[in-house]
RNA sequence: GGGCCUGUAGCUCAGUAGGAUAGAGCGACGGCCUCCUAAGCCGUAGGUCGCCGGUUCGAGUCCGGCCAGGCCCGCCA
């Protein structure tokens, strides 16, 4: 099938440069022809505001542009109609081939149409999540699941090679303090809390008790005897598995899986901290100051220079990060996208700059910064906080609104938009979520076929059915509907905005419900009758596509 | 003090290479099941796009200045 976007812009492309030799006039230098969605039916199917882009350069007026243009168009069988409109708007109305044709793509294309070629098979990876082994995941962290685990799925669906990597903080001062955390609640248990006090800024939590019961459950008091600085690093090495362990399982169950998972305490291991900052030396982009090594940093637009390894030795958590992307990109990813928390935004520019020095350009890391989730429950906001074990788990959300509705909320909101998540309206009135009215749309075309089928009914071959039999305003703005997937798809990877799949995903529903609603499917004239059944067919595989890429479930019935 | 994000209908939000009459959902009001799922559809009401100025044929969109909310500004992670 004909891609209708370039065949569009080669008709006008030719028109002017036929109008220009008519004219006497010079074809405009560096004109780029730009063609739009217009927001109304009576519009067309796309629009051009080229003409206008034109009057500055021919002297004329863009409506009159506009029409010499229009004169120029060499005839398509794609195109039914061309209007001039408005100030100067050329506006394009596709005829009934391009329908039949798009719906026939569909149905051979299956699970590939609206996949695109963007990434050219080139390598992007997506770190997300990322949260300390320290607890449980909360809310916060699953709304950025959501948006890296589509975000993932969207590029690999437009063409790149994607990766998903969570980063393991191992290897900080906070291992230590839940070390001492869970040390503490294990002699605390055993009746001697006096000997290992709990820490001032320890972590609170219940699943801190937890682990320490597990532990007395599997070791006894063995601990008890023993230098409590001898035994911290087994308390430690203990509480981050089976924190991680319960990680792991909560994004499973999100679904939401990972290729890799890199652990930050290889990269002192291996020494790839000393590495780069030797990297840096070489280059002059790191120097030696009050005992410390700075990161000229400035010199790529930060405001100061940061420091990568403190006076006492110890490297900087910044020199990990700086020393983990420097690995991210000798693994060969062209592209890198890090989904963090808003709260790290200060920290944008500072790695910009480290890649920069790395050899990068800036746009080769791409940060989506998710603002936060405040939690509604009972009208009042709920304060979250890990160490103080205040916090609604990723997990309790699960079992109280289920993942297709959680994903679903947390992807329908731009990333840099605050989300309020109303727990109670979430469970209680969970028919006016908006997950339903897209997973109705699911059941309703499942039950078309299923009752077709029980009349003996079955789906005709495509290049058999007369689908211009479909003319009423609802089957064609369904079509059309239809027709955007790609295009949404190619938008979404470009400005890494999932949510506007979850958009589409429900105006394909709405288009669907409307055409249900005031159309029947089956008991039609037979040539009518399979012409709808062929268009629904459609629908499904966009919708199942749509749904995919959300990871939400096409219930067969609801 | 500096920086980032946000401010659009009663509520929650879409709408960024500047374009045509600013859109959804929820809530409100009024209609629609003899028929493939009414978790649906159709219609009505609801707006100084935070405020002021600028750029131009044209600004919710770009620029400047204010106001309000959130977040950040460490040899913490």
């Amino acid at each position: 099938m004909i891609d209708i976007e370039s065949h569009i812009k080669d008709l006008l492309n030719d028109a002017i440069i036929s109008a220009a030799k008519d004219k006497n006039l010079v074809y405009p230098e560096g004109l780029e022809i730009i063609i739009e969605r217009p927001r109304r039916e009576n519009q067309g199917d796309y629009a051009t505001n080229v003409a206008m882009l034109m009057a500055r350069h021919w002297e004329m007026k863009p409506r009159d542009i506009a029409q010499v243009i229009i004169s120029h168009l060499k005839e398509s069988e794609y195109v039914e109609k061309v209007e001039l409109a408005g100030p100067g708007f050329i506006n394009f109305f596709l005829s009934g081939l391009w329908m039949s044709e798009l719906i026939r793509e569909i149905i051979a294309k299956g699970d590939d149409y609206g996949k695109r070629d963007l990434g050219e098979g080139k390598r992007a990876q997506v770190e997300f999540v990322s949260a300390n082994p320290t607890g449980p995941l909360h809310i916060g962290h699953g709304r950025g699941a959501a948006v890296g685990d589509v975000m993932a799925n969207i590029l690999s669906f437009a063409g790149w090679y994607v990766e998903r990597e969570y980063y393991i903080n191992d290897a900080g001062l906070q291992m230590k303090l839940l070390g001492r955390s869970v040390q503490a609640r294990y002699f605390e248990l055993l009746g001697r809390s006096e000997a290992a006090p709990f820490p001032e800024d320890g972590y609170k939590g219940d699943y801190i008790h937890e682990i320490a019961q597990e532990i007395i459950d599997r070791e006894g008091d063995k601990f008890l005897g023993l230098p409590i600085e001898e035994t911290l690093d087994y308390f430690k090495d203990y509480a981050v598995k089976v924190i991680l362990n319960g990680i792991k399982k909560d994004l499973e169950d999100f679904r939401v899986l990972f290729d890799i998972w890199f652990s930050e305490k290889t990269l002192h291991e291996r020494g790839l901290i000393r590495e780069m900052v030797d990297f840096l030396m070489k280059r002059g982009l790191a120097y030696e100051k009050e005992g410390a090594i700075w990161y000229r940093s400035t010199q790529f637009g930060d405001e100061k220079d940061r420091v990568l390894i403190r006076s006492n030795g110890e490297p900087t958590y910044f020199a990990s990060d700086v020393a983990y992307h420097k690995d991210k990109f000798d693994r060969g990813f062209d592209l890198v996208i890090d989904v963090w928390g808003a709260d790290h935004h200060g920290y944008v520019p500072r790695m910009k700059a480290a890649i920069q020095a790395l050899g990068r350009s800036p746009d080769d890391l791409q940060v989506l910064l998710i603002q936060f989730v405040s939690l509604i429950k009972q009208g009042r906001m709920v304060s979250m906080s890990t160490r103080a074990g205040e916090f609604v788990t990723l997990r309790e959300m699960m079992d109280e609104v289920g993942v297709d509705a959680m994903r679903y909320f947390f992807l329908m909101r731009k990333c840099d938009s605050h989300l309020d998540f109303d727990i109670d309206l979430a469970k209680s009135a969970s028919t006016d979520n908006p997950v339903y009215y897209v997973q109705y749309a699911s059941a309703r075309l499942h039950s078309i076929f299923k009752e077709a089928s029980s009349r003996g009914i079955e789906l005709p071959a495509p290049e058999k059915v007369d689908i211009s039999l479909l003319k009423t305003e609802e089957e064609k703005a369904l079509i059309k509907c239809l027709g955007k997937f790609p295009e949404e798809v190619a938008k979404a990877a470009k400005e890494l905005s999932p949510h506007l799949i979850v958009f589409y995903a429900y105006e394909l529903a709405k288009a669907f419900h409307s055409f249900y609603n005031a159309h029947r499917v089956l008991g039609e004239e037979k040539s009518l009758s399979d012409a709808r059944l062929i268009l629904v067919r459609a629908v499904q595989v966009v919708l199942l596509n749509v749904l995919g890429l959300l990871k939400i479930n096409a219930p067969e019935v609801m």
